[in-house]
DNA sequence: GTCTATATCGCGATAGAC
DNA sequence: GTCTATCGCGATATAGAC
């Protein structure tokens, strides 16, 4: 048996989390998540940047998900297409079963400017990587660039009302609807609640 | 005369910009800046929130304008056609002259991660805004939102198209052609790289 | 205006693992 | 021995309390 316990990085974590929730996030000090994970305050910023970095622990992998998708999905497909095709197949599976956990961790985002600052980046480096695949499917920088931005939009958007609605639907359920009300929104003269639908050229 | 100078909101964000083009950002401390300004390190914080705080001072009337311009635009038009209109109209005369400001306080946010954090939430904020302003044109909620989204990412795009090209085009022309493409980028199969311009259904 | 908590990080020492 | 994780100490700056 080692002196050192292992998995230093999940018993920060935990021990985090179970903090920011009792206690909230601002009234949480970096002491007392290293005291309770069994180190010190030197250790807890071996392993996290900064405070806020240790909730967004674990989706590092999404950039590279996101980039796989882009580059074996059909080089037919739409870019609207890929989107609602990456979002049901690839993420649906992934985040369906993390449901609590993700709606645990957004309130405690809600709870401080500062963390939703950092949420913002996070969704900024997705985006690069959606940018960088869309680019290597052949289309031009702007158009690449605009795709990037629509998909992580629209991945935004979906995961909001996935976490907000109480229903057991599934991500990729909720993120395909989400998906046809942008083309919705986008391509027709008014919204349909007026109940036009024709489109302005 | 007063025994305090006037301005020392101006005074302290002018120190703040010369500081951090010449030491960068991270290198400058908000005694230096208090310091050049001719105060104490407590009276910057009494303006600003934070040392992040100075380089986005005089964008709050973003929001303002952001809804005045979609309580007031022709009912009939589209979001796009709101899009379009409000960018070339309204925000293009404001921001067309102060184009070289922009573009150093575009470097200086560059540099700095967390400068990218809040500018990030500032766009939140203004889409916020966007978001209050589709719904009050009658917009469901859903695609209230989803108009907003849509609109801000079509400025930011906009915003930094229009920074980095080396030319002397406007705001509003640079904006227009970001909102066709985001236009194609929705409706169209594939990019027209590939010469094809079908809609999909 | 002053004082202070606390985040953050640099550096060197140390303790086991291999 | 070398490598890595951790510790201990301390310095600095932000930010908020009083």
């Amino acid at each position: 048996m080692s002196r050192w316990p292992p998995d230093a990085d999940r018993r920060l974590h935990a021990a985090a989390l179970e903090l920011f929730l009792t206690q909230g996030f601002s009234e949480t000090t970096v002491p007392q998540i290293a005291d309770r994970a069994g180190m010190t305050t030197r250790s807890f910023f071996r392993y996290y940047a900064d405070k806020r970095e240790v909730l967004f622990a674990g989706e590092e992998e999404l950039p590279g998900v996101v980039r796989n998708v882009l580059a074996h999905a059909d080089a037919e497909l739409s870019v609207l297409e890929v989107i609602r095709y990456g979002f049901r197949e690839v993420l649906s599976p992934r985040f369906d079963r993390l449901r609590e956990i993700l709606v645990t961790r957004r309130k405690i985002v809600e709870s401080d400017e500062g963390l939703q600052e950092r949420e913002l980046r996070k969704l900024l480096i997705v985006r690069s990587a959606a940018t960088d695949g869309f680019r290597d499917r052949g289309m031009t920088e702007l158009d690449a660039e605009i795709a990037g931005r629509l998909a992580t939009t629209i991945y935004d958007t979906a995961i909001n009302a996935w976490l907000t609605s109480g229903a057991q639907r599934s991500f990729g359920d909720i993120s395909s609807e989400v998906v046809d009300r942008f083309d919705a929104v986008v391509s027709l003269q008014s919204s349909p609640i007026d109940g036009k639908t024709a489109r302005s050229r």
